[in-house]
DNA sequence: CAAAATGTTTGTATATTTGTAAACAAATTT
DNA sequence: AAATTTGTTTACAAATATACAAACATTTTG
């Protein structure tokens, strides 16, 4: 049996590193990668705080549906993070090593 | 002449304290805010390393007018914000209180 | 186990963001 | 002062996020 690893399935599906189609793959993950975690992330203060989907969406003005889509980190902006967290009254900064601190929530 | 406060200005213009309508312009004004400071943070960090906004545009792929609007914060993402830092090299957290640490650049 | 509540996925319409070129404005350099 | 570089604004097409209902899956409760 063949065995592949993960670097040469990229080389083979996505394109060579470098190339401008892999670097376009990695930046795409990489972020998906953020917005995961910052749906993780709102999912965890929800459950620390004993809400269910329905009853935190209903303080920010979505749906179940949604609800979980954003915890899932699908189609997730800053503005709908920043709603999620205010309504969680969990307190965010947004720390630039050099620059400042701002306050997300 | 008549004097006129910002709130009467709110009340008479947008609506008054509680309704839906006010609520909803007090979250987008919140959000603009936000998305405006982090584009001076990015502006910020380009100057401080003596980038021309064509020069940072070029790392992240976008062209100078595109950087204006970035540096205003017009129609920034999250993914946007973490593009332009990573090219500025700005370590960046998103520090959520009880909750935990993630990076965005 | 049955019922109810909660969470997930998919398809769809609407809204917003993305990125650009072009025209203009302001600052810098020659 | 003229030329060049740098920054800004606007209008537009393309891509992406938003939010929902409906169908299904899983968990919790009676």
């Amino acid at each position: 049996m063949k065995t592949t690893t993960h670097e040469e399935l990229l080389n083979e599906i996505i394109g060579a590193k470098g190339t401008d189609e892999r670097k376009a793959y990695e930046q795409e993950v990489k972020v998906q990668v953020d917005l995961y975690n910052m749906g993780e992330a709102i999912k965890a203060a929800r459950i620390q705080r004993g809400l269910s989907q329905e009853q935190l969406g209903a303080m920010i003005g979505v749906k179940r549906s949604r609800m979980c889509q954003i915890e899932k980190g699908i189609g997730l902006t800053l503005s709908t993070i920043s709603r999620s967290l205010k309504a969680l009254n969990v307190h965010t900064n947004i720390v630039m090593e050099g620059v400042g601190t701002y306050s997300l929530a």
